[in-house]
DNA sequence: TTTATTACCGTAATCGATTACGAAAATAAT
DNA sequence: ATTATTTTCGTAATCGATTACGGTAATAAA
């Protein structure tokens, strides 16, 4: 077993103390320069490396983050952790992935797992439905910051996107297009998100004057089986729809696979939007019209809100509410 | 600021000694039943809770393994990472993700901040040339396991799938459909991974009596720009080739879309096999066969190995080379 | 009643750094 | 030559836990 050198073991070979040693390594003022040299060169030659640990104990700062997300294997939130990394690292962080596959009992537990770590802050993208975990964060002094799936708590800073908007821009195309028999996909709409972008889509159809049809409207779980599904379903009406705002890209997927299928000529006859912007809706032969989210940018600003936050040293406290604006994508599932 | 509540502050309220008190919390033999309750009880009271930066500090262990990729926002390395968190962080574990973009430099920089973080393992897809950097981790006695894109280094366990077999796969299936005339996409071929595809890929041509045509052989990047242009390329050979074997579903990608563009018929008049198993290529109206290479069975087995590691008691330590198989994965862009 | 044993708990060191305080030595000021 | 000021470094506490060792009191054994 390898023996790690301390600051004592150096101290003990330069015949000086522990202290000094720490001085100058951390070049401070009161050490002189020969000592300095000397420490360092000793420092070097016997691989002194300092122990970050028991410099968070002392400090109080573990320079670690927690990031808890429902899954990391999708385009959209490891994106969003690219962005973080990228911008926490250099600043001398490190980020702590934690998922929670939506489970709001696991949310709670990596919780308390990154507290007990003492990490420096906790960035989270929430399925929880209730407040309660969160104040004992915040009891705790420690930043707390949602991203794209928050609650609204008071001197708490999210980053999140206008999915209103995003919801608003995505019919408005289709309307834009010529279409008025515009039906949705929603998600869970219990999550803020799914909610934001059906309030959006009924905006726009009120805005327009088309009247909103609550037999358009199917919630789907964002996967294609479950856009086959619905779809069918929405054909098998009286007066079938003519254009598919759909809150998920692989549920929009689903729906045009089952279209084709019917003969249904897209987008001739029926025009499909997705939501998200996911890899694939790019590189199909027939590409699928959605809307950007910018997954990396909302983590590089997620770390910002983090770093602005913990170098707050006034006493009044911080709340930022950034709200990134989606972008309309135009591709070939809704106009040629 | 909250001051958390240590076992000195239950101490001090109980009038007994923080060491009888850590002793209670963990249960202990030598210490009376009605003091360990009292103590419990108190420590709920007063809402403590045990500061693993203390423990780690004393114990010498963090509970912390980092995980280094090129990059997070990939299908197969967030995938893996979610197979490893999802096997660690049972076992108490976090994990803390670096990337390194394929830069030496990053990840001989992330190697060095992990271990002065104290990590218990660290868990890698190299992009690095050299040993030297690993050398060091080993000497510390750190856990270190490759995974996908590894060195060679002995004493050294590291879980890959067998990548030749999968170029040998590749080929295989399309001589089997009858072609003769099978071209390759390359990736960079001082990477281990894309060499041993490359390896297969001629093995197999030689298992087959193909004669091997060095014009048939591209190096491209893993997007399909670059699937392009080495498309048209190999079109304009005077033989041109009748299929494709490309290490990157990215290049496959965009060598289908040249080639529809160019009015050859697939696969009828050209077939193309993939690798990776990228989540588009089952999506597309024209599916793309592949490798696939299951990456959350490979995050899931190095989780494993780096248990078996750390819990072994043994002098001896154990290398282990876990190669998965990779499975073929037939679609529509090799046989109707 | 005396001795041996056990149960229970306190003392103090330890992990590896940082830092307030004070002291000695070196230098400058008078 | 004496005092004042700086420079430099040591002492010891601190962060929050764990644990080897020792001691006292209660109980059992003689």
């Amino acid at each position: 077993m390898k023996k790690k050198t301390t600051i004592y073991d150096i101290a003990k070979k330069l015949n000086i103390t522990a202290a000094t040693v720490s001085r100058a390594l951390n070049n401070q003022f009161d050490v002189s320069e020969a000592t300095k040299e000397l420490v360092l060169k000793t420092a070097i030659k016997m691989n002194y490396e300092q122990n970050k640990l028991a410099l968070a104990l002392k400090s109080g700062k573990s320079n670690n983050v927690g990031v808890i997300v429902p899954r990391i294997d999708s385009n959209f939130f490891s994106s969003v952790i690219r962005g973080i990394e990228e911008e926490l690292n250099p600043q001398g962080y490190h980020i702590i992935i934690c998922q929670t596959d939506g489970n709001e009992v696991k949310e709670k537990d990596n919780i308390e797992a990154l507290l007990n770590a003492q990490v420096d802050g906790i960035l989270i993208s929430t399925s929880s439905s209730k407040d309660s975990i969160f104040e004992r964060i915040l009891k705790k002094d420690v930043p707390l910051i949602f991203f794209d799936r928050k609650k609204s708590l008071s001197n708490v800073s999210s980053v999140t996107i206008n999915d209103f908007n995003g919801g608003y821009k995505a019919t408005q195309h289709l309307i834009d297009i010529g279409r008025k028999r515009i039906a949705h996909f929603s998600g869970d709409t219990n999550i803020e998100i799914f909610k934001e972008r059906f309030m959006g889509y009924k905006q726009a159809l009120i805005d327009n004057n088309i009247d909103y049809e609550a037999d358009y409207v199917k919630q789907t779980m964002s996967n294609p089986e479950d856009g086959k599904k619905a779809i069918k379903k929405l054909l098998a009406l009286k007066n079938p729809p003519d254009a598919l705002f759909s809150s998920s890209d692989f549920a929009a997927l689903g729906a045009i696979q089952e279209l084709k299928d019917k003969g249904i000529k897209i987008p001739d006859d029926f025009s499909v939007i997705g939501f998200a912007n996911e890899p694939f809706t790019k590189f199909m032969e027939l590409s699928i019209s959605t809307i950007d989210q910018f997954p990396r940018e909302m983590g590089k600003m997620t770390a910002k809100v983090f770093l602005e936050q913990i170098n707050n040293t006034e006493k009044v406290k911080i709340e930022k509410k950034v709200i990134l604006e989606p972008e309309l994508i135009i591709r070939k599932s809704t106009v040629n």
